[in-house]
DNA sequence: TACATACTGTTATATTATAACAATTCTAAC
DNA sequence: GTTAGAATTGTTATAATATAACAGTATGTA
């Protein structure tokens, strides 16, 4: 039997990564992430870059480039992790994964001239959120 | 003795690293850049970064956050970078400016239903190019 | 078992970016 | 032309982000 997706079993050093990640309300950076894992045994940088770009790249986190920092997905886990965008405010630096079909569908078909074939994208729109207005 | 250029109003060390990205067909990093001026006498980082971060606040450069690498402007009307979409093969590196009209306008009108308001966006979408394929 | 693959731990180093401060140059108002 | 504020420059030091390299350990599968 063809299994649709694979389930990602993560291992401990990813984890732990990905919790800390998970229930944050905003993008953590590496080396935060790093300072609250030491009590847990994760110590050096390595590690903590070794699980983010796993993570990554199941799509259970999605890294803002802007920010060097890293947010879980909101969206149902890793499929739509090669179509990303992402809405964040310039003022208080929160930072929300915006999930609209259409955005996706017309960005994913996005045909450009020069014979470029897109397999994936990142999308970031800034300015300021309700709270900051 | 030294005096502004007047066919950007861009400074000694702004012109000398504007010139040297845009002659470049690809994007640069700062470090590249760096080493590259040196012998026009720019000999330590903060120069460099301060005319970057110049030269993209008025929109002669943009950088490509997904290589944190700069390349210049090839819009002539992109005068403040407020939307700034590009192309990136990621077999080759090439990276290419997309001027999309009717993409500009989608992304620029685009609202999003928390009650952000957009003032500017970066759209980075990656593929293979033409000679990659 | 034996082998391959993924993950871990560790030290060191590479790369990217900013802080802080003094000096000079540009601009515009007086 | 003088003057004062803003912008730019030069410089040293350091912070922040990320990877190389290598050795060891678990885990799945044949
Ligand atoms: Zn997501
Ligand atoms: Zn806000
Ligand atoms: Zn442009
Ligand atoms: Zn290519």
């Amino acid at each position: 039997m063809t299994r649709m997706h694979k389930e990602h079993n993560l291992s401990k050093n990813q984890q732990i990564i990905f919790d800390l990640i998970h229930k944050s309300p905003e993008p953590l950076k590496a080396y935060t992430i790093l300072f609250s894992v030491q009590k847990k045994g994760i110590n050096a940088p390595p590690q903590v870059y070794r699980a983010l770009d796993k993570l990554v790249e199941i799509g259970k986190i999605h890294k803002i480039e802007s920010k060097n920092a890293f947010v879980s997905c909101k969206n149902s886990d890793c499929e739509i992790s090669k179509a990303t965008a992402f809405s964040i405010c310039e003022s208080c630096e929160m930072v929300d994964e915006i999930s609209d079909v259409k955005l996706s569908k017309y960005l994913s078909s996005f045909n450009y001239k020069k014979g470029m074939k897109f397999k994936r994208f990142n999308l970031e729109l800034f300015g300021l959120c309700k709270k900051c207005k």
